[in-house]
DNA sequence: CCCGCACA
DNA sequence: TGTGCGGGG
């Protein structure tokens, strides 16, 4: 589920664009998880290569970071650790949902309820081996950089930011925020409209950017702080978080009292919620430390080789949005050259 | 997610 | 030129 603070951040519609030449952490994780789960075919099932491989992953993965790249973006993928052992009640909860899914789908199956299939199929989206390597060859082959994070792929991201190595920390996630990302970028994708999983209705999808110490001092509440009304609301390190408060209670409870000890309503819940331990987890994480991030350029026909040749992409199609990107990287020298000249 | 096509 | 839809892998 995640952290609940919609309704306590403010947020400011962006645009791609506005992204150029900067480099942005990418939540690698949550990157794949959303191309596994939106990138299906009409009977909800992944696309895979001919030897049944997933490959969803990858096309979502190929078209997006061409796009990137196309608009001179400086993505770098962080890819998730080992979690923290707090965050086992929270696995295994989505453990839970999917297997459950899972009955569902198939019930939908065999009653030929194709739009319950679809739904169904999307809840059973699961990482499964392979498919991080998969991720990294192909990102090897583009020249972009990616980081092996020990911990929370989001903890290294936001640590990214606060060194100057990266501008934005791209998540859909707002635990970001908590582990202290100087700013937070949800939807980082081109706009457009989108159909919802399961309904006829469209929905339109714009990059937004969240300035961390602008949500604090609009606020008025320390990082601290910050991190404790998380805790109130339910993290995925206390999932449950605290009954009959949401994020309106939780902003008050802290601003009353300070912190969470102080708050006289919750102590009988409190002393079985590990909070000084989650607190840890946001505020000093374990974090990847990186000097320098190293963008190469892209091994066009290393791409196409792989795509093509090992997991089963057209070749003609590959080949052309290659070749846009390669138009599109000439022609930002030329401007730049411009600049120069 | 992306593309390509049919069709207004 | 824009939009909806089917298929991609």
């Amino acid at each position: 589920m995640g952290l609940d603070l919609k309704g306590l951040i403010t947020k400011e519609k962006t645009t791609l664009e506005s992204f150029a030449s900067k480099v942005i952490a990418i939540d690698a994780y949550n990157t794949i998880y959303q191309f596994l789960s939106i990138i299906r075919g009409p009977d909800g099932m992944l696309l895979s290569d001919s030897q049944g491989r997933v490959t969803s992953h990858l096309s979502g993965l190929f078209y997006r970071n061409i796009n990137f790249l196309s608009l001179g973006i400086k993505p770098v993928y962080v890819f998730d650790g080992k979690s923290p052992t707090l965050k086992a009640a929270e696995v295994e909860r989505r453990r839970q949902i999917k297997k459950e899914a899972t009955i569902r789908y198939e019930k939908a199956l065999a009653e030929g309820n194709m739009e319950d299939v679809r739904k169904y199929a999307q809840q059973t989206t699961s990482m499964q081996d392979g498919m991080v390597e998969d991720a990294k060859k192909l990102l090897g082959l583009f020249g972009i950089p990616y980081i092996q994070a020990p911990s929370e792929g989001e903890a290294t991201a936001a640590h990214l930011t606060k060194t100057g190595l990266a501008y934005a920390s791209a998540s859909q996630d707002y635990d970001s925020i908590l582990f202290g990302a100087k700013k937070l970028v949800r939807n980082f994708t081109n706009s457009g409209r989108r159909k919802l999983p399961s309904r006829n209705t469209y929905i339109e999808i714009e990059p937004e950017i969240i300035d961390t110490s602008k949500v604090l001092s609009d606020l008025g509440v320390t990082p601290e702080q910050l991190v404790d009304i998380g805790i109130l609301i339910g993290t995925d390190f206390n999932p449950d978080g605290f009954e009959r408060i949401g994020p309106k209670t939780a902003l008050k409870m802290i601003k009353e009292h300070g912190r969470l000890e102080d708050v006289p309503q919750i102590q009988d819940k409190l002393v079985s919620i590990p909070y000084d331990e989650i607190r840890k987890i946001f505020l000093n994480p374990q974090v990847a430390e990186v000097s320098e991030i190293k963008f190469g350029e892209p091994d066009y026909i290393g791409i196409v080789k792989y795509l093509s040749d090992e997991r089963s992409f057209s070749r003609d199609r590959a080949e052309s949005s290659l070749n846009r990107l390669q138009k599109s990287t000439i022609k930002r020298s030329h401007t730049l050259e411009q600049w120069f000249t």
